[in-house]
DNA sequence: AGCAAACATTTTATGTTTAAAATATCGGTC
DNA sequence: GACCGATATTTTAAACATAAAATGTTTGCT
C-alpha cells in the first residue's frame, strides 16, 4: 500500500493550505531554504574534509580575529549556547586546529586561537565553503540579491524589537 | 577585563569582511534571520506552551491532514530521519496529544492523527504561532514580500540541482 | 509456492544542542 | 578585608538528530 499523504515531493513549504497567512508562508518558504542550504553545506563538509558545520562555524570566527576571542565572544557569534561552545572547542583543541591560553588579568576568560596548523586547515575549507555557497545562491540577479538583503536587515531589526 | 573582540552586539552576519563574496555574505544574513526568528518561536512555544519546536511541527503537520499522516509521511515533511519521528512521536503520544493505529491492508505502518485533545491545544498554539511570526515578518511590503518569495523559490530550485 | 528486493518502522550507537546548575573569578561597596 | 552581584566557563540532564542495523511486511518474479 502506498503512503497515505500526498506523493509528491514534500517540504515545510509545500504543505502550506490556504488558511495561512502571509507571513506564515514567507516563514515555512525561508526555514525550507536555508534548511536545504545548510543540509549541503553540512554533507559536503562532512566529505570533502570530514568536519562538522559547527566545528568550521567556530574556525570561520576564529579565522577573521587574528586576535583571538574568548568562549564567551564565540558563543555570541555562533549564536550558540556556551556549554555548546565548550564541548566544539574540546574537540577542534584535541585535534590541535586551535588552542586555548589565559588571558592575563582575567583568569576566568580564555583567549582561543586558530593553530598554524588549524589556520592551513581552515584556508583550504573556506576556499570551498565559498563556492559552494555560490552555487546555491550565485544564480540571483544582482537586483534579487539586493532586495533579498534589504529585506533580510529589516527582518531581522523588526525581530530584535519584539525580542525585548 | 573585557570581551576580547568588538563590544557591539555581532552575529553571523555582522562579521564579514571585505574579501567575503556577496553569495557568502547573502548566505550568512539568511541564516542569522533564520536563527533568530527559530529561536524566538522556540522560546514562545516553550513558555507559553511548555512544547518544543519539533512536536509543535508534528502536530502541525498532522492538523493540515486530518486524515492522519504514516511515519515516513511525517518524516519527508518535517524533513527530518524516520529515527527522529519515532521518538518525537513517542513522546506526543505519550501526552495524549496524538494516536498511532494500524492502516488496514498495510500490517507496516501506523496511521498517525492527532487525538481531540491535541486538536484543541494545537488550535491554541497555532493561533499565537501565526502572530509571533506576522510580528517578526509582517513588517514587509506586499512587493518586499513577493521579491523575498519568488527568490526564495529560486534558490530552492538551485540547490536542488546542485544537489543531484 | 518460494525467494529476493523494496518498504515502514523501530532500535541502537553516537553526537549535537539547549537550559540550568555548578564552579570559579572579578569588581565594587561597606 | 569580607560580602555580593555580575561575569566566564564547564558540567549535567534531557531533548533532538543522524546513520546504520534490526525487525517485520509486502510485492513481484520465476
Amino acid at each position: 500500500m502506498e503512503s497515505i499523504g500526498v506523493q509528491e515531493p514534500i517540504d515545510h513549504e509545500s504543505r502550506v493550505e490556504q488558511g495561512d497567512h502571509k507571513a506564515v508562508r514567507l516563514w515555512l518558504r525561508l526555514l525550507t531554504c536555508t534548511n536545504l542550504i545548510e543540509r549541503h553545506l553540512r554533507g559536503q563538509l562532512r566529505s570533502e574534509f570530514d568536519i562538522t558545520l559547527p566545528r568550521f562555524d567556530l574556525m570561520a570566527q576564529l579565522a577573521r580575529e587574528s586576535e583571538g576571542l574568548t568562549m564567551g565572544d564565540l558563543s555570541q557569534r555562533m549564536m550558540v549556547s556556551g556549554g555548546n561552545v565548550s564541548g566544539i572547542a574540546a574537540q577542534l583543541e584535541s585535534e590541535g586546529l586551535i588552542s586555548r591560553e589565559p588571558v592575563q588579568g582575567n583568569r576566568r576568560a580564555f583567549c582561543v586561537t586558530l593553530t598554524r596548523a588549524g589556520q592551513a586547515r581552515f584556508a583550504e575549507m573556506a576556499e570551498a565553503h565559498e563556492a559552494w555557497v555560490a552555487e546555491c545562491l550565485g544564480g540571483l540577479s544582482d537586483s534579487e540579491y539586493d532586495h533579498m538583503m534589504r529585506a533580510l536587515r529589516q527582518i531581522k531589526m523588526e525581530v530584535g524589537e519584539v525580542e525585548r
